[in-house]
Parts: C-alpha cells; sequence; structure tokens
DNA sequence: GCGATCAGAT
DNA sequence: CACATCTGATCGC
C-alpha cells in the first residue's frame, strides 16, 4: 500500500505534496527556511506572510492555492508507481489571516481536514463559506474529518467574536482614564484590533513586527508603533501577565485585557489578593497615586455588575471570551452539517479535548466509531482515559511512531479510513498538529 | 556552530 | 482550566 503521498502541517520527509493550513508556530514546528523536502501548498494570504516567519525560505517551493477553486494535483502512488491524481481545494477556516481548511479528493476518498477554525454562523461571510464547503461535498460523502477538536467538549461555550469584541470596547469606554494593554498572538485577532480602532477612533500601538504583518495584511491605518498616539496597546501575550500589569500600573493607571477562548489566569494569587483585586491592606497594592482606585466597594460593585460575559481575574485584568477557535456547539454544527463517515480530532493536549467520536460519532455516517469509542470508554477508567488521549500518551513504553498504547491506539485506528502516523512524541510533551496521510499502517 | 527538539515559562 | 509563543538547555551532525 502507499504511503506519504500528501501531508498536512505535518513536515517530515517522505511526502510529495506538503500543505500548511496557517502559520501559528504550532502548525509550523518542523518547517524552516532550509525547508526543500518539496512543493508547500498554502493560501495567497499565508504565502505573502510566510517570509515573515521564514525570510530565506525557497519562495519556488510555494504553490498558492485560491480559496473556493479545485487544484489538480498528479503525484504518483509509492507502492506502484503509477501516478494518481489528487483535488484539493481550499476553504477559509476564519481563525487568523490565511487560514484554510483542506478538501482532498482522490483514490483515497474525500477528506476534509478542517485545520483550526472558528465556524460562526452570524455572519454573512460564514453562510459564503457554508454554500462553499456543501457545494464541494454535492453527491460526495465525506469520508473522514480532520476536526479541530480544541474546544470539543460542552463545557466551552462562549459567544461570536463579534459580541466579544462590543464587550471588549465597553470595557475600554469604562475605563477613559486608563492605558488599555491587550494580550495577542504573532497572528491573529486582527477584526478584534480593528473593531476597537474603529470603533473608539483611535490607532492601536503594536510593536514593529506586528506592523510590518499589519501591512502585509493590508491595515496601513489603523496600527501604530507610537505610544504617544494612543492610549490602547496590543502586546505579546507571553509578556502579558500579572507582573507586566503591576509593573506597568506603577507608571499609570493601566489595564489588561485578554481575549481568549476560556477564562484566563496567570500564575497563582498570592496571600490576600482575589480575584477582585487586592485588599487595601495588600502588599501588592500599587503605591503611586497614579493607580485605579478600584478596591473602593462602590466602584468595584459597579465594574462587576457590568461585567457580563466578561470576567475579572485579576485586579488589573480582564478576561473576553474571544475565540479563534469553535465553540462546542459550533463544532457540532460543522459535524452535522458534513455528516463524515468518520472523526478524528488533530489536537490531544488538552485533558479536555475527547475523541469527537465520542460526542459526534453518532452524527456520523456509522455508527461503527461511535460504539467502539463508548465501548472503550466502558472498559476502561472512564474519567482518566476518556478526556485525556495524553493518558495514553503516558502509559505507553515507548516514544516510538505510535501515539498511545500500542495494541489499544492501533485498534482505534482501525476504523479509520486512513492511519495516522504521528511524528514520535516525548512522553511528557503535547503532541504537535498535523496529519501525514498513509493507509500502510 | 547550527538547526532541531525538548522543557519550562508566560 | 487553553493556546501560542518565548527562552534556554540539550542533542546530533
Amino acid at each position: 500500500m502507499e504511503s506519504g503521498i500528501i501531508s498536512v502541517d505535518k513536515w517530515r520527509s517522505g511526502s510529495q505534496a506538503y500543505f500548511l493550513t496557517h502559520l501559528h508556530a504550532d502548525h509550523t514546528a518542523g518547517l524552516s527556511s532550509t525547508w526543500k523536502r518539496g512543493p508547500l501548498f498554502c493560501s495567497r494570504l499565508t504565502a505573502r506572510l510566510l517570509p515573515c516567519k521564514f525570510p530565506s525560505f525557497d519562495l519556488s517551493l510555494l504553490r498558492i492555492l485560491d480559496i473556493g477553486t479545485w487544484h489538480t494535483l498528479s503525484l504518483i502512488t509509492p507502492s506502484s508507481g503509477d501516478p494518481t491524481i489528487v483535488y484539493v481545494k481550499a476553504i477559509d477556516a476564519h481563525h487568523c489571516p490565511g487560514s484554510v481548511m483542506y478538501l482532498f479528493r482522490g483514490e483515497f476518498g474525500c477528506m476534509l481536514y478542517s485545520g483550526d477554525f472558528r465556524w460562526e454562523k452570524t455572519s454573512v461571510e460564514a453562510e459564503i463559506r457554508r454554500t462553499m464547503l456543501l457545494d464541494a461535498l454535492k453527491n460526495e460523502k465525506l469520508d473522514i474529518l480532520y476536526l479541530d477538536n480544541t474546544y470539543c467538549n460542552p463545557k466551552y461555550s462562549f459567544p461570536p467574536r463579534e459580541v466579544a469584541a462590543k464587550k471588549i470596547v465597553d470595557i475600554i469606554n469604562s475605563h477613559p482614564e486608563h492605558q488599555i494593554v491587550i494580550g495577542i498572538d504573532s497572528l491573529g485577532k486582527e477584526d478584534l484590533l480593528l473593531y476597537i480602532s474603529r470603533e473608539l477612533n483611535i490607532k492601536i500601538w503594536v510593536w514593529p513586527e506586528r506592523l510590518q504583518i499589519m501591512h502585509l495584511l493590508g491595515f496601513h491605518d489603523n496600527f501604530t508603533t507610537q505610544t504617544s498616539l494612543t492610549r490602547v496597546r496590543a502586546i505579546p501575550r507571553y509578556s502579558f501577565s500579572t507582573d507586566t500589569l503591576q509593573g506597568l500600573n506603577k507608571l499609570c493607571p493601566t489595564i489588561g485585557i485578554m481575549p481568549s477562548g476560556l477564562p484566563w489566569v496567570t500564575k497563582p494569587l498570592k496571600g490576600n489578593e482575589n480575584i477582585f483585586g487586592s485588599s487595601p491592606s495588600s502588599s501588592c497594592i500599587n503605591k503611586s497615586n497614579l493607580s485605579p482606585d478600584i478596591t473602593k466597594s462602590s466602584e468595584k460593585h459597579d465594574l462587576i455588575k457590568d461585567l457580563g460575559i466578561a470576567s475579572r481575574f485579576h485586579e488589573y485584568i480582564y478576561t473576553v471570551p474571544y475565540s479563534d477557535h469553535s465553540c462546542f456547539a459550533e463544532i457540532q454544527e460543522f459535524v452535522k452539517l458534513l455528516r463524515p463517515i468518520n472523526i478524528k480530532g488533530i489536537v490531544s493536549s488538552s485533558p479536555y479535548c475527547i475523541d469527537p467520536v465520542y460526542y459526534f460519532g453518532h452524527l456520523c455516517g456509522t455508527k461503527q466509531a461511535f460504539w467502539r469509542v463508548h465501548q472503550k470508554i466502558e472498559n476502561e477508567e472512564v474519567e482518566e482515559n476518556r478526556t485525556c488521549e495524553d493518558t495514553n500518551i503516558k502509559l505507553a513504553s515507548e516514544g516510538n511512531s505510535t501515539k498511545g498504547k500500542a495494541g489499544k491506539k492501533r485498534k482505534m485506528d482501525e476504523f479509520y479510513f486512513f492511519g495516522i502516523r504521528v511524528s514520535r512524541v516525548s512522553l511528557l510533551r503535547r503532541l504537535s498538529r498535523g496529519v501525514r496521510i498513509a493507509d500502510d499502517e
């Protein structure tokens, strides 16, 4: 049987074509400026952004896939040496700029790799995308869906991004005298920042590399690297912490806003701090007379009363459920729409992320996968294993190329249309995402 | 010395 | 509690 025809967000050697869904770091681990293993397919926008991350990347290896158009790849069946045709269509994933899903058709059947995606149904764009996906699948069963299962648990529920964005503007407006910092990554959340910029009619500060990204995305008027021009700054998420906010508040009153799919917490609060801020006697209260006295009971009451979907985890920090991944209900809608024969989650890092078959197996074209997963769960220690593929990884005796307990995992793979080759994993480290299509396992 | 990988942090 | 990213250590060439 053939193996390793194409890889999605996986960069080991042996494939004939490589597909990148988007440029976040956990999907590019293994890619580098010296890439030469084969053609790399991606969206036009990803191709434009890619040199920022990989400056001397050989651009002659890039293959741009226009969204919504079928592309034809002539590949070789490794086992026989015979030519084979693979058709691929890229579909906007609405996760971050350039992000796409890939729909493949070939001898192996029909498969969709969702990548990271957000499936909001409130926008006009979402309706266009829904139609595009259904048209692409017309009269064709979907053999396998590789699904972004980041929040594949009913406990994960959050509103559309538009709602969260409004809340963030409300928070900013309710702090007219404060500096504002917002934690973001190197790509993503641009729509949020644009919305803030337009609603408040201000520019937003970003760090220089981020301004370059904004310009590549075509945003020339809403962002600046001059701190004097604005009170709203977007800073790297890794430098967004309680310490950062406490430091900033020694200079001037500042609040932090963390847009995230989940309530965000930093390291455990110390001493007599609590989620509504330090008591006046706390050693952590800052001593500057510029600092906001949020501990005044009347003001505290007003702030809390008005938080709505936002929450306040620290005296200076708000978290708002602005997520670039689908919530559980959206994932469910997506699966209901597609009715795949089989589903495979592409994320296995979260202790709460569960094999999507557990929740959605009954929506699939075959009940086999559903029953097998339920059987597996009933036969094992449910609370430990059903929510945590990492448990299997930790139990694995060796970090070879099969994830999980060899016997158990192989059993799991049997009902998938493809075997999945997963790179060697550290027993303690989460799996990277991605898939390499192979059916020889 | 360099890139890839890993561990630990935010 | 998650995600995405950074820094720094270690490994192999």
